[in-house]
DNA sequence: TTTGTATGAAAAATCGATTATTTGAGCTAG
DNA sequence: CTAGCTCAAATAATCGATTTTTCATACAAA
């Protein structure tokens, strides 16, 4: 597999690297547009050159970073413009696999999205569990459009959402907004639950709008 | 940039030897399923260890082979499931491009898409130069697309058309098919210039549909 | 026979050191 | 001044060697 799955332990000092730095980029806990010290990296994580750059390599594939021979690793910019992109491409997609999901999700989906909605909607986002409360909240949408069919759909849209939280998760919190995205999670699991295919997609649309909102005002003047 | 320019040389062993690679991995030159063998890759490039398995970790996040922790990589099998789900992204996503494209080109834009389309048309499929008109043929799929205005768009559907390929390079040519596939190409020029956005996107789906069924027909028996 | 375990060769991953390239400070000529 | 040059320090890329893990085989016990 090309991106290890996240929820088995990775086993190569190259694959837990590549997690941890993974995770670092879409928390924002490295600043946009700055060049990356190899050198300064390995004393941080504790580890060896080898692996890191691999990990390096394929964090710069999978676009997390951005690659320039001879001259290192630097952290792709923020700005506006692709920020309308990847929330236009989620728009897309997550639409897409939302309708096929809808028409081929057993009664195990149903479940299991259930459960994935009540843990959502019982974490707390307050405090130190916010990283608690991402990984909840990144498995519900998972979990919204696992039976699409399309591998390849899936993997397109992983890789959007981490691209969109890296803009999403330096935005300061609008609790208004908050709330109406959270009671959209449960609509969402209600409309999918009726087979509305076409009520469903269009909340799912919403609600991607919204957060690109927030995300948006949240990043202002730091866009180019 | 997470994956060069096709256009810019590589200047780094590792960038050359991720583009020679990829390649090799799209024209089969290496068994669908087989195991990489990194030293013998080693020499029959002649590289060394540590650019080679940067670009083998570049390959496997970009989804041209797989990586197992602690057991190497592999080359992915052929399986026809995976193909249906290729050829129905590339309709769903080449033909969201070539909307957007038809509405957004410019005057610029139909001069390229022209010279593209002649190239190809030009190019002998026949004799060593194969790879000349693949390359062609690329391109001109690349600039129909081209100006749809969003670049994870785009990066998806290159990155579709190299698994694509994988398919299609290893079928057998059936000659009237290719002639309607290299008269399809001239037809979306015209319709693409004469801005008939829904029926160009038709033809192209259609034209994809096609291409499906003769990386179909090639692989069969191969295919698990 | 079957199952489990030891073992050594093969291969993957990693490390430490070396080589090559870029960058920027200081200098020079126009 | 400023554009261009030189050279040394910084950093990226690469290499050769070492460590760790896997895999196939052989052997032992049930």
């Amino acid at each position: 597999m090309a991106v290890p799955k996240r929820e088995e332990a990775a086993t190569t000092r190259g694959s837990r690297i590549f997690d941890t730095l993974r995770q670092d980029l879409v928390n924002g806990r490295f600043e946009a547009g700055q060049k990356i010290a190899i050198s300064s990296l390995r004393e941080r994580y504790a580890v060896g050159l080898s692996p890191l750059r691999e990990a390096l390599n394929r964090l710069a594939a999978y676009g997390l970073l951005i690659q320039e021979n001879q001259r290192g690793f630097r952290v792709p910019r923020l700005a506006r413009e692709e920020l309308d992109d990847i929330a236009e491409m989620r728009r897309e997609l997550e639409g897409m696999a939302l309708e096929r999901a809808i028409q081929h999700g057993d009664a195990e989906w149903e479940s299991e999205l259930l459960a994935a909605a009540h843990r959502l909607k019982r974490a707390d986002m307050a405090s130190a569990e916010v990283d608690q409360w991402e990984l909840l909240h990144a498995r519900y949408h998972r979990t919204l459009v696992a039976p699409c069919g399309s591998v390849w759909l899936l993997r397109f849209i992983d890789q959007l959402h981490d691209q969109f939280d890296r803009y999403r998760r330096m935005a300061p919190g609008v609790p208004e907004i908050r709330r109406t995205l959270d009671g959209q999670h449960s609509e969402l699991v209600e409309l999918a639950l009726n087979r509305d295919v076409k009520g469903a997609r269009a909340l799912l649309e919403h609600h991607i709008e919204l957060s690109y909102q927030v995300a948006l005002g949240s990043c202002e003047g730091r866009l180019e």
